[in-house]
DNA sequence: CGTACTTTTGAATCGCATCAAATCTGGTGG
DNA sequence: CCACCAGATTTGATGCGATTCAAAAGTACG
């Protein structure tokens, strides 16, 4: 059961910052697509880094609506965890995944004395702060257009992007219904406001103009 | 220029764990409502803290509406710039604010050194990420009830709510027109869904039902 | 007492959700 | 290799709910 930290650190540059003392209690976990690794109320055992797969934060909202949190391909899970006594939300396994699990406890212990660590890991959560406000403005925009456009703006490189998900999830992730995402790219590539470019495997998006709404 | 910390502590306890040394670099200041404290992309120079007053991280968006990120009376500000060279969001003065200025240089240095402030402050950008998530929980809900509703239950405490804002304010951060949220207020009052009663200078909203929609 | 702002109500319009159904796709086992 | 299946993609029709524009009434504050 020995991990190969050199291999795991080429393909995820975060894991460089573990110090030594982690990596001792570090141990390895194959994850099953549909399963779900945590539910929301219960207490967190573990920190989990995926290495593999894709892990999604979620909440099933009152009406039954699934809304995605954050989706997470490469990196620590739920960080906001190690502070609560609770999950605030399901940890679903959405691809069958890798993930590294680390002890919590410990996990918390090494934050209190190692201050490069601690270093880091405020960074990341700082991270993920700003993540989350990019999406609350997505959120808030009022129509399917702007919110795509938003996304490739804020989640894309000079106006391309590259959708590692199918539309349907995407659609989630905009607070949209599929139905809808659909018809708006339709329209957008119809204005020529972007282009769909199909790589291997992944949707190229670029925008065009200026065109807005 | 002396700061009296004692009296600052007793309105926020957040106070105690700002070591001495941070102290000594405080400045105060006042602020004029209207004005606005930083501007996207501008270099972060402080850390605000605020003791009196309401700011609030906005942005305006691509169609000019305005999307409220978070409203800061008491506590830090903009807990993300710390580790970023320019702010991702306007700082804006909603009422006359009095806040503790600290020259982020130092703020950054003390927060490598000191372990004990280092952990407070994780704790803090842990409470954010959680706090975001639910509002991108709620922005995702479809109807203006559900997301009432669903501050309520996330922001009061057994069902119970003051607003400490006008509720034009709270149409704007649960992403609605204040025409859409005084409509639905009215309806959910009527339908027994909630209370409302004016209590001084707020207004204390109360869930009754367990009905939904 | 006037001004600026919030609160409230009305009417028309628009965009998305919803329900439905057809096609396309990748991957599976025979 | 092909038939088959589950899921994603696509298109259509309809209705609801929020936006938008407009205007009036209420409220706080200097």
């Amino acid at each position: 059961m020995t991990i190969d930290w050199q291999a795991i650190e080429i393909m995820h540059s975060d894991v460089k910052a573990l110090p030594e003392s982690l990596r001792r209690l570090a141990a390895d976990m194959k994850l099953v697509a549909g399963s779900v690794l945590a539910h929301v109320g219960s207490r967190p055992k573990f920190m989990y880094f995926v290495c593999q797969g894709e892990l999604r934060l979620r909440r099933i909202s009152v009406n039954g609506t699934e809304v995605v949190l954050q989706r997470c391909t490469s990196g620590f899970v739920a960080e906001a965890s190690l502070e609560s006594s609770a999950y605030h939300c399901d940890v679903a396994v959405i691809e069958n995944s890798q993930v590294l699990t680390f002890p919590i406890q410990a996990f918390r212990a090494i934050l209190r004395e190692d201050v490069v660590f601690c270093q880091f890991w405020m960074a990341r959560l700082a991270r993920e702060v700003r993540t989350l406000r990019a999406q609350c403005e997505r959120l808030a925009l009022r129509t399917a257009s702007e919110r795509v456009q938003h996304y490739i703006e804020s989640e894309g490189r000079n106006g391309r992007l590259a959708l590692r998900q199918t539309r349907k999830a995407w659609a989630a992730q905009l607070g949209l219904t599929h139905e809808a995402l659909y018809r708006t790219l339709a329209t957008l590539v119809a204005d020529q406001v972007i282009t769909l470019t199909q790589g291997q495997n992944q949707l190229i998006i670029t925008a065009i103009g200026a065109k807005r709404r």
